[in-house]
DNA sequence: AAGTGGTCTAGACCACTGG
DNA sequence: CAGTGGTCTAGACCACTTT
C-alpha cells in the first residue's frame, strides 16, 4: 500500500489505546458493530484490524462475548532476570555498544549457497559485537547479498542495518526462518563474548527473505548463554 | 465451528496438494479467480484459504504476480505453532518413549501463581522423560489447572496430553506464551539427562490458555543442549 | 430474545505486473 | 492492455453467550 491501508491505522488505533489502557486488560473491546459506529466503515474493515490484534497477541476474539483485552507483558514472563541485548536495549539510558569487528566482501558460506544462483553469491559479511555496560552480549555476523544491497556504508553498520533497508532502500522485507540450537563456540568467538574457550554458546541463524521472495540475507547471531532469552506468542494454528 | 468451514478445507486441500508436489516449489498456485472456479465459492473465501496457507509459510503472494509456492523442507521440526513431543514423533517416525516420573497433585509454583485466583492453584504435576533411540533428550514438567482438568489417567500421561484435552474433553486450546533460556540444571535433572551436574541445560517455559482466556497449564521442558533444535517460520508484521 | 463473533456471498475500485 | 492480488462495502445466515 502507498497510504495505510484503513484497517491497519484501525488496528494502530486500537493497539495504541489497548496500551495507554483506555481498554484495560481483561476488559472486552467494543463490539464489532459498535466499531462499525465508531471508525465509520463496515464490518469486515473492523474484522482485518481485530485479526491484526488477534495475531500479535493483544486481543482473543471469543465467540458470543467479544474481544478480551489480553496481558500483553510478554517481557514480563514471570522468570527471573535475564535480560538480553535487544531488551535492555530498548530502554535508551542503557549503554549499548555496538563494535564493527569486519566490514568486507565475502562469498556466501558453503551451506546456504544453494539459497541462490552462483552468479549471486558475492555478499557483503559484517561482524559486529554487541556490548551493554562494558559487556560483550553477543556477536552478530551478517551476509548481505550485494545483488540486492550493493554498499553498507561503515555508519550503517554502527546503527541499525534495517532501517537503513527498509527506510532508505526502500526493501519490502517480508518473512525468514530462524533456528536456534546451543553449541560450542569457536575460539574467536568465545574470546569475543570473554567466555572460556570451547564453552556453550547460543546460536540464532536466520534467512530473510523479501516480498517477491528474493533471498536477501543470511544472520548468524551468536549469545552468551547466560545473556539469552528469547520470548514469544504462538497461536494454535490449524493443521495444514 | 462444528463442521469444518469451507475456507479450511480448502485451504487443507491446497496443502496437501503443495505437498505432493501438484504445485511444485517456486511455481505459482491458480490465480484467485480461477481458485473460485475450482473449488465453486466466492473469493473472500479463497482469500481466507490463501491466508492460512500465508500464515504457514507455505505460500508468499506477491502482487500483480500470484502466490508463489515456498519452500518448507527446511522445516522438520515446527514449533513455531504450539507443538508437542508426540506430536513431533509421529512426524519423524522414530521410536520414541515416554517414562512417567512423577503424577501426583501439587499447588502451582510461586512465580506463575498470580496466573489465576488463590482457590484455583491446585494443579495436578506430570514430571516425564522423553527418549528417543534410548537416549534421554527432555524432561516435560506440567502443571495442569484441576479445576479445568480434574484427573489425568496414567495412560493419557504415557501417550498425548493434548490429545486428552482436546479430543476427549473437547478443551479448545487457544494460545500459549512461551520463553527459551539456557542455566544450569538442577543435579536431579541432569542426572534424568544423563549429563555432569551443573550442565547447562535449555530451558522452554510456556503458559498455556484456552479460548475463553483462562490459564490451563504451565509447562517447564528442560532439553539436552547437545539435542535441542528450535526452528520458527516469522512474517514480519505490522508494528502496532 | 437480543447481542456477539464466524462464515459466506457478490460486487466494486485500486495498484502493481506482465506482455 | 489484461491479469493479478489488496482493500472496502453491504448484506445474509449461523452458532454461541447472555439476559
Amino acid at each position: 500500500m502507498d497510504t495505510t491501508a484503513k484497517y491497519l491505522s484501525i488496528a494502530q488505533d486500537l493497539s495504541s489505546k489497548i496500551k495507554y489502557g483506555q481498554y484495560p486488560v481483561g476488559d472486552k473491546l467494543p463490539s464489532e458493530a459498535a466499531l462499525m459506529r465508531l471508525y465509520g466503515t463496515s464490518r469486515d474493515t473492523i474484522r482485518k484490524a481485530l485479526e491484526e490484534l488477534t495475531n500479535n497477541g493483544l486481543i482473543q476474539k471469543v465467540k458470543g462475548k467479544g474481544s478480551i483485552v489480553l496481558n500483553t507483558s510478554r517481557f514480563t514472563f514471570p522468570i527471573s532476570g535475564i535480560t538480553t541485548f535487544s531488551e535492555l536495549n530498548q530502554r535508551q539510558q542503557m549503554h549499548a555498544l555496538t563494535k564493527i569487528i569486519n566490514l568486507e566482501e565475502r562469498a556466501l558460506p558453503e551451506n546456504i549457497a544453494d539459497q541462490v544462483a552462483v552468479e549471486q553469491r558475492a555478499a557483503t559479511f559484517v561482524r559486529r559485537l554487541r556490548q551493554i555496560e562494558q559487556e560483550p552480549i553477543v556477536v552478530d555476523e551478517d551476509y548481505i547479498l550485494k545483488s540486492i544491497v550493493p554498499h553498507i556504508p561503515r555508519s550503517v553498520a554502527e546503527s541499525s542495518l534495517y532501517k537503513y533497508f527498509e527506510q532508505e532502500l526502500n526493501l519490502d522485507i517480508a518473512y525468514a526462518t530462524k533456528s536456534i540450537t546451543v553449541e560450542p563456540g569457536d575460539d574467536y568467538t568465545c574470546q569475543l563474548l570473554n567466555l572460556p574457550a570451547k564453552s556453550l554458546v547460543v546460536i540464532v541463524r536466520s534467512l530473510t527473505y523479501l516480498a517477491d521472495t528474493s533471498f536477501f540475507q543470511y544472520t548468524t547471531s551468536l549469545h552468551r548463554p547466560d545473556r539469552f532469552k528469547f520470548t514469544d506468542f504462538a497461536r494454535r494454528s490449524a493443521k495444514l
